[in-house]
DNA sequence: CACCAATAGTTCAATCTTAAACAATTCAAG
DNA sequence: CTTGAATTGTTTAAGATTGAACTATTGGTG
């Protein structure tokens, strides 16, 4: 995109970041999701799975927010783990408007089985880069992703 | 996630880098999407417009590759375009299995107008990082996608 | 208390995307 | 040449995702 742009130089380092960016995020998507694929899953739904273990029962919107998808999305998401035995919804007293979601004891045995294979199929995908580098890539992500986040709430 | 994973060095910052541009990534995408609508276009649907307006014409396979979106998807993109009359196919005679695609006049008008306003969108969602920043994040992410794409052909 | 705005979850229509099967064409080995 | 493999684009069915409208609930203000 950049390579035949004729702009300022900090448009043609944006345009470069912009398009790497969005590139590397889609190839490694692409593998992820493939991954997924054999255990049934999609990447949300493990998104889901995945929050629910580190973090322990959430309730929808809180996921919504987390994984960055509609409210919509997770009540379909949800919906399907229910289906597969694998989490509970629970109204919660405090605030009869909310779902409390939780893992079922099936749930919690299957993702405990599985994170461990893709921790290291993720660390296999970052293998590319020396310890240092995965630092300082997770360094400049962060910064920007808080930048347009704070871009968002104005 | 990795906040309360246990795992090795490498595996907690592997998966550190893989949240942080997932986060990253998407909430760019969902900034410029939410810009693209204004002008009545997805982000596949400007990619076309833009390889087309930086490379030339273009075989539909080509942008498939160039935009890592299946091919089928490719022939639903560029109907959608060939209806707002903004691109054309044709069929080349060197191999009359490809469609050569162009933009028409009238396309080629409406990218040039408005790809400088996305260029300097873009610089706005950058400019939360320092050009040396730019430069390094860049550096990165292309080396992590070059060691993922060869694990693909492989 | 009463009312109105804000919030949580659901539903629905529209759109996007993919994978797989298919037809047409090209290429390569014999 | 001829046959079989590979490639290009299209079609189709299935599924994922969103935004908007809707209901139920909560919270705050007068």
């Amino acid at each position: 995109m950049a390579t035949h742009f004729q702009g300022s130089p900090a448009e043609i380092s944006s345009l470069n970041v912009f398009i790497t960016l969005f590139r590397a995020a889609d190839t490694i998507q692409s593998r992820f999701a493939r991954h997924l694929r054999r255990d049934g899953l999609t990447g949300p739904q493990f998104g889901v799975l995945e929050s629910l273990h580190h973090l322990g029962p959430l309730e929808q919107h809180v996921i919504a927010e987390k994984l960055l998808v509609s409210r919509g999305n997770i009540t379909f998401i949800v919906d399907k783990l229910e289906q597969l035995g694998l989490i509970a919804r629970a109204v919660i007293t405090e605030d009869r408007r909310c779902n409390r979601v939780t893992l079922t004891p099936k749930g919690s045995e299957f993702i405990a089985r599985i994170f461990p294979e893709y921790a290291a199929y993720i660390a296999e995908i970052m293998s590319g880069l020396t310890e240092d580098e995965r630092l300082a890539l997770t360094c400049l992500l962060k910064k920007l992703g808080k930048h347009n986040n704070q871009e968002i709430a104005s």
